[in-house]
DNA sequence: CTGAAAGCGCTTACAG
DNA sequence: CTGAAAGCGCTTACAG
């Protein structure tokens, strides 16, 4: 059933009709809910691509994956994808996912051109990421989750990861640690460098050394936080507490704790930052994880009404929001042992 | 840039421009090779909703994701999903995903009455997944990322999970354990279903008891893992072989292990099934895990071949594709010590 | 409050 | 081998 069908069976014109569904104010009371029920009735939807050629909208947000970066970086970008996608179905918003195959650059090109989609996310930015001037240039609406290092306005969503890594470290400090290891991603990430300055910060409030053989990044997998954890504890004086910028890093510096006779909660304290992914839940682990806390998924759907309001022609200046983050304190951190 | 103005600059009419850039057969071979370079100089790229409009074809494939199936399931779902768009980038096909908010039926209803995507892949199928048969009904083009148990054909892609579960049984019968628990995720789903099936049949086969009280399943969580370990290992006679069904919930189980004084790879064998996913790698663990493996990403890869061939009309029952499983032996499997 | 008509940017019979 | 024209299914000035 397409608008012809439907407002010939109303007896009505396509304008009417068209202009009855789409809430315009100018339709009668009656006859919009004559349009209304008829459309519902007969499962009328308007051919997205028709109204989008109409309209120069076309009614769809766009992100892209880029393999060297969400996809080894963030298993949880399901989660975060999740919630831009249910946010952006209650508005009928179509969510688009562009592989990136190593140019990005490229891929943001073709996306402005073919005008696929109104607005872009982009995610975890790095320091000083080529992508937000792209874009501006282009001329293509995005939002960032995550923010950059650049003076110009641009619409983004954050987390506090540098209070958040600074609180990290000041419970620590005041447990009595004075040794405490960042085990962290790299800090091109603006998401890393943060934490590393909360973690840096903190450290300089209370008058400790900021050692930099204290702090490690790489990619946050299981493999990579255990043997960054080992190398801490091979220093000469090993740090007696840990800060994880992931819950699978923080999975492999307690099988390196255990492998050199560490009992978390007990010899070794630790701190991960949690994202909330379901499939490891840092409470339920032995011992029970004190963490940094941001749901992503949360993240995801608030990203989906910022793209939105972006995609309208709001000024990005305006949109930006930057969330504090939990600690939540569990049995993973302890006063170290003397 | 767009057609008219295309055909214009080279005193072509829009049909012939149109031909020559879509490759059809009766544009000389200058003609054609002046479009194309003028093209490729103005960056010309069609716009994707007129030319949807005008062929009926939308130019992209769904992807569902529900909130109770893969997101909670399937950490690793980004890993497939780039495949799938990796894939498609290169046909230049865009890939949609809807979020189902619950009703998933009517996720797939809107997709096809909207004409928004010309196929759509199903993820991790239930043994009697209703959304097969609707699609049917609806008249969509699908593939699926798995297999259900229906007469009627369809297009599909699945690993050998039964075979795979049965190589990983027997490996263990033949290094002498007799009683091998099995911790599964729910036998509403397929892959799940198959791998009970293997299981069992290889108990069976060396005439092995298939007790029911080792078999456990549930959601492939870290958490669940251990819960159900820590079940098997308060049997009168606890098993001294696990096989899990994924990464997340080896890991719980081998939490429970150390809990319980168990050491994996002397007390205890392991086997876990291994999707690939970055994050958490098995060969790196202590011990190195055993697994059954077989790659998510190549199969988003695959099956978005298979969805474009569907999408152009290809006989569902023709896309029929069971892949083997490789059984990697690590240190995590020895004989039981008796 | 309602409608006839143009237009969005393509593709594709049909004619030559 | 090439082109004029219709059509895909909407939206939206413009006119009444």
């Amino acid at each position: 059933m397409n608008l012809k069908e439907l407002s010939e069976h109303l007896g009505l014109s396509q304008t009417t009709v068209s202009r009855a569904l789409n809430g315009f104010p100018e339709v009668g009371e009656v006859t919009r809910k004559r349009v209304v029920e008829a459309a519902e009735q007969f499962q009328y939807r308007p051919n997205s691509s028709a109204r989008k050629l109409a309209t120069g909208r076309a009614g769809a947000i766009g992100i892209v994956i880029s393999s060297e970066r969400n996809l080894l970086l963030d298993p949880i970008f399901t989660d975060f994808l999740a919630g831009v996608a249910s946010r952006s179905a209650q508005v009928d918003t179509d969510v688009l996912v562009s592989s990136s195959l190593g140019d990005e650059a490229g891929t943001y090109r073709r996306l402005a051109r073919v005008r696929s989609v109104d607005a872009v996310v982009l995610s975890t930015p790095t320091v000083d990421d080529s992508r937000i001037a792209l874009l501006q240039r282009l001329g293509m609406p995005f939002v960032v989750h995550g923010r950059s290092l650049t003076s110009l306005p641009y619409a983004h969503l954050d987390i506090d990861n540098e209070a958040a890594f600074f609180q990290a470290t000041s419970l620590l400090g005041d447990l009595g640690h004075r040794r405490i290891g960042l085990i962290n991603e790299s800090v091109n990430f603006t998401f890393a460098m943060h934490r590393s300055r909360g973690w840096r910060h903190a450290l300089a409030e209370r008058g400790l050394p900021v050692l930099p053989e204290l702090e490690c990044s790489s990619r946050m997998t299981e493999e990579n936080g255990y043997r960054m954890a080992r190398g801490l504890f091979d220093l000469a004086e090993p740090p007696t507490a840990l800060l994880c910028s992931s819950i699978f890093s923080a999975l492999g510096a307690m099988r390196a704790a255990r492998d050199t006779g560490r009992v978390v909660g007990k010899d070794l304290s630790l701190i991960a930052h949690d994202d909330g992914l379901a499939a490891i839940r840092p409470e339920t682990l032995t011992p029970p994880l004190t963490t940094t806390f941001s749901s992503i998924h949360a993240a995801g759907i608030r990203i989906a009404e910022i793209g939105q309001a972006i995609a309208k022609g709001a000024d990005p200046g305006t949109l930006t929001e930057v969330w504090p983050v939990d600690l939540v304190f569990r049995g993973s951190t302890v006063p170290p042992i003397s």
